[in-house]
DNA sequence: CTGGGGATGGGGCCC
DNA sequence: GGGGCCCCATCCCCA
């Protein structure tokens, strides 16, 4: 189940008002929810956890190649020889717009892959014309839509666009070729069905809730909570077996694992199991379970 | 190299 | 429709 499942599933031929999504509160006050400071977001470009698509179960090391193995995105793809029909746009971007993380890209990088499936090693800068910096980039180092000759461009076709309202009615129009349904984000490539999961999802662009304390900026008032936790050293999740205490709850359910006779992720070669997939993945990598 | 803790992101569900 | 919480996932770092 990729992590982006709710992007995409099919909606109304509405258009989204982005000017009620991102209201003044949003982009340049506290967030009415957390009451946090307004405070400048200019934060350090952290990367993004990107979870290409929902590996299979039960957890093996194939399947955690075979989540690696993604296609490249149609419009890459398309660059060869005869490109295709723009507007019979394939799948969403398996990032949905954001690059892997160095570390990760460099691991995945190492494990064999077909060439066609390695990732860059240095993703390709998007444009970034003088004097406009500021709107190509959002809190947290996250790029807005592709911006090209013509001023922004179309993730699915490259067509530019001199405003963004331009693209956003061009992208919609894609969206209504291949779904009633459809809102697009005027920040990312992502859709969603609803106009509420596009507001939910904005939020993560806009982070309307700052901390207090250090100024980090969150998409949510429960993980802003989350995050003061770590100034606080409230640790409300204790451990039933060791009474061992976390901060998270998500912290505390891997923690269990460890006291768990029966781990849940599985190596297929050599029949280890691991407490976390993340472990199975790095042993995968270490070269127990050889690339086809 | 491996195991594990800490911190964080993001969509879904429920109220 | 929004808020709170759940669950899953990922990255970083350290022992």
């Amino acid at each position: 189940m990729p992590r982006s499942f709710l992007v995409k599933t099919h909606s109304s031929h509405r258009v989204p008002n982005y000017r009620q999504l991102e209201t003044q509160t949003e982009i340049n006050g506290a967030c009415s929810a957390c009451r946090g400071l307004v405070v400048p977001l200019l934060l350090p470009d952290k990367a993004a956890s990107s979870t290409p698509g929902d590996p299979p179960r039960p957890w093996d090391c194939t399947s955690i190649i075979a989540r690696i193995s993604l296609p490249l995105p149609r419009h890459e793809e398309a660059r060869g020889a005869s490109g295709p029909d723009p507007l019979q746009v394939g799948p969403v971007h398996p990032w949905a717009g954001r690059a892997p993380s160095v570390p990760l890209k460099d691991s995945l990088n190492q494990l064999n892959l077909p060439p066609r499936l390695l990732l860059p090693t240095r993703w390709p800068p998007i444009p970034d014309p003088a004097g406009d910096q500021a709107a190509d980039r959002l809190p947290g180092g996250a790029a807005r839509a592709p911006r090209g000759p013509g001023g922004f461009q179309c993730p699915h076709c490259r067509k530019p666009y001199h405003t963004l309202a331009g693209l956003a009615r061009h992208r919609e129009l894609h969206c209504r070729l291949r779904t009633p349904r459809c809102f697009p984000c005027r920040h990312c490539d992502k859709e969603y069905s609803s106009l509420g999961a596009l507001k939910m999802h904005i939020r993560t662009h806009t982070l309307p809730c700052p901390c207090a304390i250090c100024g980090k900026a969150f998409s949510r008032p429960w993980l802003l909570r989350g995050h003061i936790r770590t100034h606080t050293g409230e640790k409300p999740y204790t451990c039933s077996h060791c009474s061992r205490a976390f901060a998270d709850r998500s912290n505390l359910r891997a923690h269990l694992q460890t006291h768990s006779d029966t781990k849940k992720y599985q190596c297929k070669s050599c029949a280890k199991t691991f407490s976390r997939m993340s472990l199975l993945a790095r042993h995968a990598e270490s070269g127990c379970c050889p690339g086809p």
